[in-house]
DNA sequence: CTTCCAGCCTTTT
DNA sequence: AAAAGGCTGGAAG
């Protein structure tokens, strides 16, 4: 998945500026137990640019350095604590989400869908058909672009479900997604 | 209700 | 060029 290069997006840009750039990205991360398990937010200068879940610590490095192989990965516990905080308390509340600067990199039409599931309101889901019909684009499509959204619950892909009502997949397991919707349904409640 | 199938759009190899 | 996805709707058991 080649992302788009955020560092290259402004054109005005003198040819000075861009070499006096560092030439590969520092990214800071932390990796904290929550809720679900083990969550891992990785930052860059722009903002959060992943949130991986899974049973255990490793595994997240793993495709993080996957995610990001150009990138220059270091651990920032310390900085990041108060991020990472934010997020454990949207999970642990959903209508308390966390409130970070995002740097969501994708192609353009990744970005898009990422942007329309951004707009579907807490304890709220959409299935992919209508999302679809939406952005002009084959659920497929849809699909194929929740399931490669590498900030988990902060750009809420876990809100789409199949037009039958069945949960259908998510990538960081479906018995994630079932907690996820079920908070958020609960909090959306009262 | 369950499986099977053929189209469907993007991304990745 | 080919395959593989967090899909769907219709046909068939």
């Amino acid at each position: 998945m080649p992302a788009t290069d955020n560092r290259s997006a402004n054109p005005t840009e003198t040819p000075a500026l861009k070499r006096s750039r560092p030439r590969v990205e520092g990214l800071r991360y932390s990796i904290a137990p929550c809720p679900l398990g083990y969550l891992l937010l990785a930052v860059s200068a722009k903002g959060a640019c992943a949130l991986l879940m899974g049973d255990a610590p490793e595994p997240l490095l793993a495709e993080l350095r996957q995610r990001f192989a150009e990138a220059a990965l270091q651990v920032d516990d310390a900085g990041l604590n108060d991020d990472v905080q934010q997020v454990v308390s949207q999970l642990n509340d959903a209508q308390h989400p966390a409130q970070l600067p995002l740097d969501i990199r994708g192609t353009a039409f990744q970005q898009r869908v990422w942007r329309a599931l951004q707009q579907i309101p807490l304890g709220q889901t959409r299935n992919y058909s209508e999302l679809a019909t939406q952005l002009g684009t084959h659920p497929r499509a849809v699909a194929s672009a929740c399931a490669s959204n590498p900030l988990g619950l902060l750009v809420p892909c876990h809100r789409v479900i199949a037009r039958t009502g069945a949960l259908s997949g998510y990538r960081w397991g479906l018995q994630r997604k079932a907690a996820l919707l079920k908070g958020e349904a609960d909090a959306q409640a009262q």
